[in-house]
DNA sequence: TCATTTTATTATGCGTGCATAATAAATTTT
DNA sequence: AAAATTTATTATGCACGCATAATAAAATGA
């Protein structure tokens, strides 16, 4: 029985791999979570920007400001959704995909460092605790039902 | 072999917990991190803040603006340390011995609604992930040696 | 003792995430 | 079709966490 909270192991531990992620974006000139929006856009088709924010468990609202910023610096386009003139359709430029490419290798190296360190049972272990406790919180608000993390993969 | 990649779901899954916690810590007119600053908070001694951004697991320049708001709402007060002139120590108010209280709840509904969820098999892989995490960033930064979560608890 | 270095704290600016409110374009209802 | 509702997006203000820089008080070294 550990010693600590599970909410506080939680979040010491994001925290600190927000950090190292700030860290490693920053020697290519990004933040985490611009990096982390340019692994939610689909590199081919693009994305329309309803999808993003349940794609990175995040609210649709708080997008809003990254995306401006992203588009400012180039690295996205916003494009009109030829289905629903009030959506848009989250395009990468040349530079976002370089950058995703950049981004993507931060998470992979963190991703096999990790799975290098622990057994493949601790991890079924984590993703578990992961579902359950969002599964508990989805049951809390109703309206939040298709917010499960399962299912999706920031790619 | 889960579909998403590990700090997606620490991210994620954290994300949601911190939206909760807001949420629960709004009806008593707080918020999450004065929640946990209090909680770190001795309420019988009072704590040095020097020990409270490690204990917290986050750096210590950031405590400064919440320590400083609950100062001004009345949770806590700040007196020299006799024992250095830099330093100082912090106390709970009554006030803040009684949100300090409010907080606490929050915190202890969650971990038990958690652990009544998963097995205790499947929580010893969460915490061991959890510090091989938490190791293997402390590697990388030679001076934040002593930055482990273990040990640690947020009371 | 005096100078240098280390340590504790605060101030400031930036990026992030949320809630709330506003706006505009569907969609549904009548 | 016109009105009411829902949905997608943006704008704004607040809280938070970080890095960086500034300040002040030890602690250390000469």
């Amino acid at each position: 029985m550990k010693d600590i909270t599970i909410d506080y192991a939680l979040r010491a531990t994001w925290q600190a791999v927000a950090r190292m992620y700030n860290e490693e974006a920053k020697k290519f000139g990004s933040t985490m979570a611009v990096g982390f929006t340019l692994l939610s856009i689909d590199p081919k088709t693009g994305t329309p920007s309803t999808s993003l924010g349940p794609k990175m468990g995040m609210e649709a609202t708080s997008l809003s400001r990254i995306l401006k910023r992203m588009e400012e610096q180039g690295l996205i386009e916003r494009k009109p959704n030829p289905k629903d003139g009030r959506g848009v359709l989250i395009h990468l430029t040349d530079f976002g995909l370089e950058k995703r490419t950049d981004s993507k290798n931060v998470v992979l190296r963190f991703n096999e460092a990790v799975r290098s360190k622990v057994s493949q049972d601790k991890l079924d272990g984590f993703f578990e605790v992961m579902d359950s406790i969002n599964e508990m919180i989805a049951e809390k608000n109703v309206q939040n039902t298709d917010k499960t993390i399962n299912g999706h993969k920031p790619e």
